[in-house]
RNA sequence: GGUCGUUUGGCCGAGGGGCUAGGCACAGGUCUGCAAAACCUGCUACUCCGGUUCAAAUCCGGAAGCGACCUCCA
């Protein structure tokens, strides 16, 4: 079945058809994490909102290719006053190799995107593995004319590029003028033939560790060059969709575009598309405000915020967390609260509940065609279709485990082909495109536990046949102190974790 | 300060000119030995002030709150 995808063009702001150069295949570049420190909430959310477009392009029959880098050269900290390198810097404070630490929480970043069912990328290019294609990319700049060399550094030529193809701010949509009379004096702008201007090449001063060879100077590069060389080196130029958070859009993408128009004459992309970012009970996440909460600490349920205070209520799991923020729509903020967690967790154990019951409900001979049923898949797709909107799938979800339920109870009649459609739409949408998985049966320990339940409950049955009320609740009361919730149903009892 | 975006019920969130998602919470009911689960029912909202329209949460203008970005921070 042949789907339009529209997708949301932050260059046009309005949803277009998705067609893509090559046919049947897709590249896709996403700006991937610093690795400097662990992962946070921060990093979940265009890590999970790619992922969506990973797997449901894939899922359509696509062919993709998506590279996400691992920024490990180049950037400077925001409040440093010698411009030392991020990584560098941190390096020098924990007495470690700067690739020591890349490596370090490279590694961790990867452990909790795999916790979160994030796919890995089909390629992960380090921006140090690429020096020499970042320094290709600077010289071609230079030849073209919209780059100069200033003191062993090398600056584009904002003012030269714009006179010449109006680009500049057309992604981001700022005027060139506006921003100049509010620009604030920093370091490092003498060098500058314009203030706009921006390093593609920086020289490294004694004390940067991290340096490598150029024409230029020993330094390192600026910091939009690394996804323009390595997007173009592994997708080709142009390629289809790239992506990032939306904090990136100026001037990283801005940038990149630039880069890309004046080393090539045309653009890097066609579809530009932007996550929202995350609030923590309605503020922004930010050092500064104590709220900077790690994936790890959500996965352990312990954050204490600048006063001491515990900020979590309770831990959450990946596939919480995955589930919340699926709940949302990629291109709005998403706000974590307690509340809101607790409500997605209960929310997404409903239907693994439902999807297991799919499994105990009998088909009825002689049943009519669900209605509900037979739209639901087209439903899902169209939600899809409209721009990745997985809060709606996840609403239709809902109906179809009511259908479910009220199956279970004995109040609606279902033939088998709508039961075994209902199980597929689970499979597809639930599992496969949206990525979520069952927590509580993985462990390698579930038929065991499965068969010791069964035990457990048909001895409680027993008990109840009996009248045995005091034996029965003394295992039912056991069995919640372990974590197991017992649901008696009309054909014997059902447990859950 | 500038540019852009956003503001939905107790909480989270879709939608986006008339038909008013979904989840959680809460309340009542059915079922059950009791409880839980499940099902049924209720709670029905769109920041404020103007305007356009037969009709506005939805469009336009203004205000306020919040957020992102504003040059070396992905």
């Amino acid at each position: 079945m042949e789907q339009q995808l529209l997708i949301y063009n932050t260059l046009s702001r309005q949803k277009e058809l998705f067609r893509p150069i090559n046919e049947g295949h897709v590249g896709m570049y996403v700006c991937g994490p610093t690795v400097y420190g662990d992962a946070h909430l921060g990093h979940a959310r265009p890590a999970i909102t790619f992922d969506i477009v990973f797997r449901y392009l894939q899922h359509l029959g696509y062919k993709v290719r998506y590279v996400r880098n691992i920024t490990d050269v180049g950037h400077l900290e925001h409040d440093a006053d010698e411009g030392e390198d991020k990584i560098a810097k941190k390096a020098r404070l924990e007495q470690l190799e700067p690739m020591e630490v890349a490596q370090y929480y490279t590694n961790r970043y990867h452990t909790a995107m795999e916790r979160l069912g994030v796919l890995p990328p089909s390629i992960e290019p380090h921006a140090s593995g690429h020096i020499m294609e970042q320094i290709a990319l600077v010289q071609q700049i230079l030849d073209a004319g919209y780059a100069y060399v200033s003191n062993g550094s090398v600056y584009f030529d904002v003012r030269k590029y714009q006179e010449q193809t109006h680009k500049y701010g057309q992604l981001s949509g700022r005027v060139i003028e506006e921003m100049l009379a509010t620009t604030r004096e920093l370091d490092g702008q003498e060098e500058k033939r314009f203030p706009g201007d921006f390093a593609l090449w920086k020289k490294a001063s004694p004390e940067h560790i991290m340096r490598w060879p150029s024409p230029w100077s020993d330094g390192f590069p600026g910091w939009h060059a690394e996804c323009t060389a390595m997007g173009a080196k592994y997708l080709g130029s142009p390629f289809d969709i790239h992506g990032g958070g939306m904090d990136l859009v100026f001037p990283h993408h801005e940038s990149e575009i630039a880069q890309c128009v004046a080393s090539t004459g045309h653009a890097p992309c066609r579809y530009w598309m932007h996550n929202n970012m995350i609030t923590i009970n309605g503020q922004k996440m930010g050092k500064s405000l104590g709220n900077f909460i790690t994936l790890d600490e959500f996965f352990a349920g312990s954050h204490k915020d600048k006063d001491g205070k515990e900020m979590l209520a309770q831990a959450y799991s990946p596939m919480t967390i995955r589930f919340f923020i699926l709940q949302a729509h990629y291109r709005s903020t998403v706000d974590f609260g307690n509340e809101a967690l607790q409500a997605s967790e209960k929310g997404f154990a409903k239907l693994l509940e439902a999807y297991k019951t799919l499994g105990r409900v009998a088909a009825s001979a002689g049943a009519e065609a669900n209605p509900e049923v037979a739209a639901l898949r087209q439903k899902c797709y169209d939600a899809m279709n409209d721009d990745f909107n997985t809060p709606i799938v996840i609403s239709h979800l809902f109906e179809a485990a009511r259908i479910i339920n009220s199956a279970a109870d004995g109040k609606l009649k279902l033939r088998q082909a709508d039961i075994d459609e209902l199980r597929q739409v689970f499979d597809t949408f639930l599992f496969e495109v949206m990525g979520m998985r069952d927590e509580a049966s993985e462990g390698g320990n579930g038929q065991l536990v499965d068969s010791l339940m069964h035990i457990i409950l048909d001895i409680r049955a027993t008990a109840k046949a009996n009248k045995d009320w005091a034996t029965s609740d003394k295992i039912r009361d056991a069995l919640a102190a372990a974590g197991v919730t017992v649901k008696d149903g009309k054909d014997g009892a059902t447990w859950q974790l």
